[in-house]
DNA sequence: ATACTATGTCGTATGTTTACGTCATACTTC
DNA sequence: GAAGTATGACGTAAACATACGACATAGTAT
């Protein structure tokens, strides 16, 4: 029953934190960063791109995708992953708006 | 030598991902918050907010203090944390604008 | 000085992430 | 259909994160 007391905040608070721990490896954001700038968005060419493994990126990939940032569309032997633009713009609003909200408050009168 | 190939990318890569690591916990994220809205800053009233242990919540503590965007001052025998203000915002602006240059550009020619 | 309180540090058990080699699958081409 | 290629799935070792009880420290008050 350890590690996970994540359940114990509120649906928002673990939403952001599953956005945030998707871009919380530079693997991930090197890899949406190509996906931005490249023609082709081939699998193996983004494998390519990166010093890592081939294994490992995919590894990358399927979390990218499970947190629905990007999709990957089967052309016959090859994989097309791209930005899944509709719901990227969600999850960065999401986090975005939450980081908007945090602004110092307290620290004005009665402590510091 | 596994695990951390992290070095292998750029610094701004491994700068937004350090960022976006402090947020991918829904407790650190619970601790931002509170300190935006609450009028008192004391660790042990954040504990006591948490469905956390003292323990648990102090390393929390520690991990957004190491990452600069809280700090904490002692006041006798009670610690007052807030929020970093200046330091928050150089973070959350370098997430952003990194998050808003992720744009599909791929997918609409060769493939899907 | 002694007892009390607020915090941080340490040790540690458990769960998770990272990285990669190997294997299985499925499509293509000869 | 046999050989080749692009991928994902599986297994696994090592590193890391989470959570918390017990202890140490340091200020406060009696």
């Amino acid at each position: 029953m350890t590690y996970t007391k994540a359940t114990a905040f509120s649906p928002e608070q673990q939403e952001v934190a599953r956005i945030a721990k998707v871009l919380s490896h530079p693997a991930r954001i090197a890899i949406l960063q190509h996906l931005a700038e490249a023609k082709t968005c081939i699998s193996g060419d983004i494998s390519s791109a990166l010093p890592l493994s081939r294994t490992t990126v995919s590894q990358h990939l399927t979390e990218l995708k499970n947190a629905g940032l990007i999709k990957g569309e089967i052309d016959g032997l090859t994989v097309c992953y791209c930005i899944d633009q509709e719901q990227y713009d969600r999850a960065r609003q999401l986090l975005e708006s939450m980081l908007a909200a945090i602004k110092s408050s307290c620290c004005t009168d009665t402590c510091c």
